[in-house]
RNA sequence: GCCCUCAUCGUCUAGCGGCCCAGGACGCCGCCCUUUCAAGGCGGUAGCACGGGUUCGAAUCCCGUUGGGGGCACCA
């Protein structure tokens, strides 16, 4: 592949900066092939795709995948596909050459969109087309492209081509041009090409903190270009699959902001068992794979060591279908694999170095690999936006694109996410559940604000900004290539910043489900009968700016809805120094004397009986506090006691005057 | 072992050859405010991994080293 200019987001150059990685690689002679045909700048040092030896390494293979898939539908769509590859290089020379003018003018983003833009370098990834590529398809026609009528994708060739092609402007480029840029994404998606991108789960677990990143980034990227975001739950391996994580995923997705009915799908992977199948048996019946019967353990006698790979025993033994044997891609020996990454630039990989993998289980059935490109292709998914950790399978899958005679998608690896000792989060080891921190009080937009933050930023040295603010201005392409820690200290300050940034109404209502529990969260220590809503009303506006997640909430209030004080020992013991009953004593007695019970009362009251004993406030109100909230640290004193009512409040001081000598 | 990849304060980042003896945020420390604890205000701490190049000039470009990460299944 290597064409991503074909692609709606990229071709219109919508501002794609050249992610940074790329960068490097994109003002340096790693000679880009400008695809013949073009007319474009003579560069010294290009090489042309065709003209590249590397990319007839076993080709033979691929024109079968283009004319099968064009097949069904006649030639003229087929011919038209032929004549029609290789172009972009026009554009990309026009893009460099802008480039260079922008250049002159001062500073230039326009380097970081050099980059994975134009012409891959040679690669045995296209299908049908050696050094060529077939302009990518509008993904609109995904309902024509299925396996075996591939070819109806033509049909849009043309319409594809009669697209105004725009040349990008190089000062929409820049970084911080956004609104400009972001508009532009909008209209300039035109004509019958669609960008449609995928987040696509399995339902093995907890939903990840890392999986709504990447479904975050997804969801915004469809949105930025107009294009739609597929929903599909990978449930193949019934073994580790359970329906209630299904049903968490739908729910995670809903809570931060994903919802229902606004995406396509949820689709099931399992409902596409026919298409995986059919898919691995064209491409043995294409001779793309082949029957192998070799034991992991022969495998490993023959090669020597684990890590070694395939040896290739049964490429030519010409063994069929049957008990026992896996199907094998055969993967080519020469060239090498571009992988166009929009994060990444463009990861080389050596084909002589991919094994000959596996793509059907003996029991006929497809593996990860085959299935998920069968997906995506199926659904006409034209970006991959997923972790990191699939790079190395990324060549793999572009062989599978094109050896089912599609173009392969733009891919967009992120950067995983890791835990304090810097390696990925892992449902073991780490708290990575979303719905743990749901439960703990952490604020849905907290949440996807934070997540969003993970290796990119948003302009002028703002972190937390409305989602609308990320939505327009996140940039795919920003991102950071490398590892971004998940630091929950972060988190549980921004997270009090939007509690305290909250309505107080809707303050109260967001503490609704720690004040009663729910199916996930652990019901408060009171009685459903001692809550008072508006004595909770009332102490709200103070423990908002007091607790970081919302669970907090109850240690804070508790006081006021259980029977008597839950007593912290700590603090008993610390507040309840010598000297300690006679000031509750007299405390209680002042209070009690009070003709008004308010807070400024109250608190005048105890200030005077500790003046008399030589004690500050601070001081003075510590026994006090911890008898009757039972804790040294909370809520204002003397507005907890207002609440709380008289005769609750000196009820609770002469009891703890008991409890001391 | 092999392949890929990454590299700015402890952490998340800004930075796109001069505006940078590097800016913001979290954390941490101190001060102020104060009825505890918070919140808030003010201040501080701390970084361009290293070595070579290129350039009048490099955190920014190139090469290398080192270090980190990911992957190497008839798992997904």
């Amino acid at each position: 592949m290597g064409e991503p200019p074909e692609v709606p987001g990229l071709r219109l150059g919508l501002g794609h900066p050249l992610p940074r990685a790329a960068r490097q690689r994109a003002r340096h002679p790693v000679p880009a092939v400008l695809p013949q045909g073009q007319g474009a700048l003579p560069e010294p040092g290009r090489r042309v795709a065709g003209a590249d030896p590397a990319v007839h390494g076993r080709h033979d293979g691929d024109r079968g995948g283009l004319r099968k898939a064009v097949g069904p539908l006649g030639s003229p769509q087929g011919l038209r596909h032929l004549v029609r590859r290789d172009h972009g290089g026009g554009r990309a020379a026009a893009r460099r050459l802008a480039h260079l003018e922008h250049r002159s003018r001062g500073r230039s983003p326009a380097r970081r969109r050099l980059r994975g833009v134009p012409g891959r370098r040679r690669g045995t990834d296209h299908p049908g087309a050696p050094g060529g590529d077939r302009p990518r398809q509008g993904p609109r026609c995904h309902q024509h492209r299925q396996l075996g009528s591939a070819g109806t994708r033509a049909g849009h060739v043309g319409a594809d081509r009669g697209v105004p092609r725009r040349l990008p402007d190089p000062v929409r480029g820049h970084r911080r041009s956004h609104p400009a840029r972001l508009r532009a994404g909008g209209t300039d998606t035109l004509g019958p090409v669609t960008v449609r991108v995928r987040f696509a789960p399995s339902p093995t677990g907890m939903f990840h903190v890392g999986g709504a990143r990447s479904a975050l980034q997804n969801w915004i990227y469809a949105k930025q270009h107009a294009g739609v975001f597929v929903l599909r739950i990978e449930d193949t391996d019934a073994a580790r699959n359970r329906p209630e994580w299904t049903e968490g995923i739908l729910t995670a997705l809903d809570w931060i902001g994903i919802e229902r009915g606004t995406y396509e799908g949820p689709h099931f992977q399992s409902a596409n068992a026919g298409e995986h199948r059919a898919a691995a048996m064209r491409l043995a019946a294409d001779g793309r794979a082949y029957y192998c019967d070799c034991a992991r353990e022969d495998v490993q006698a023959r090669t020597g060591s684990q890590y070694q790979g395939y040896d290739g025993f049964c490429r030519d033994r010409g063994l069929t279908e049957g008990p026992g044997r896996a199907l094998r891609f055969r993967t080519p020996d020469a060239g090498e694999t571009v992988v166009v990454d929009l994060i990444r630039g463009e990861p080389t990989f050596e084909n002589k170095l991919i094994e000959d993998f596996v793509i059907a289980r003996s029991d006929g059935s497809p593996v990860f690999l085959l299935a998920n490109v069968v997906d995506d292709l199926t659904m006409g998914i034209t970006h991959v936006i997923r972790a990191e950790e699939h790079l190395p399978n990324t060549p793999k899958q572009q062989m599978l694109w094109a050896a089912l005679g599609v173009k392969p998608p733009v891919w967009a690896h992120v950067p995983v996410v890791v835990n304090e000792k810097r390696q990925k989060l892992s449902k073991r080891r780490d708290k990575v559940a979303l719905e743990a921190y749901r439960d703990e009080g952490y604020l849905a937009d907290t949440m996807r604000n934070y997540l969003m933050l993970l290796g990119w930023a948003p302009s002028g040295d703002r972190e937390i900004v409305p989602w609308s603010v990320i939505e327009s201005e996140f940039r795919l392409e920003e991102v950071n290539p490398s590892p971004a820690f998940f630091d929950e200290k972060k988190l549980r300050a921004f997270n009090g910043e939007y509690i305290r940034a909250l309505p107080v109404d809707d303050f109260v209502a967001a503490c609704q489900p720690w004040l009663t529990g729910t199916a996930t969260i652990p019901p408060p220590p009171w009685e459903p009968a001692g809550f008072d809503a508006e004595a909770f009303a009332a102490v709200a506006p103070l423990a908002q700016t007091r607790i970081a997640v919302l669970s907090e909430i109850v240690p804070n209030v508790d006081f006021l809805f259980l029977p008597a004080p839950a007593i912290d020992e700590a603090s008993w013991v610390k507040a309840m120094k010598d000297g300690a009953g006679e000031l509750l004593d007299a405390a209680a007695d002042a209070f009690e004397a009070l003709p008004s019970w308010d807070a400024v009362s109250l608190k005048e009251a105890l200030e005077a009986v500790g003046l008399s004993r030589g004690l500050k406030l601070g001081k003075a109100q510590a026994p006090v506090r911890v008898a009757v909230t039972g804790r040294s640290v909370g809520l204002p004193l003397f507005e907890s006691l207002e609440v709380l009512g008289r005769d609750r409040a000196l009820a609770r001081i002469r009891a703890a005057r008991v409890r001391l000598p």
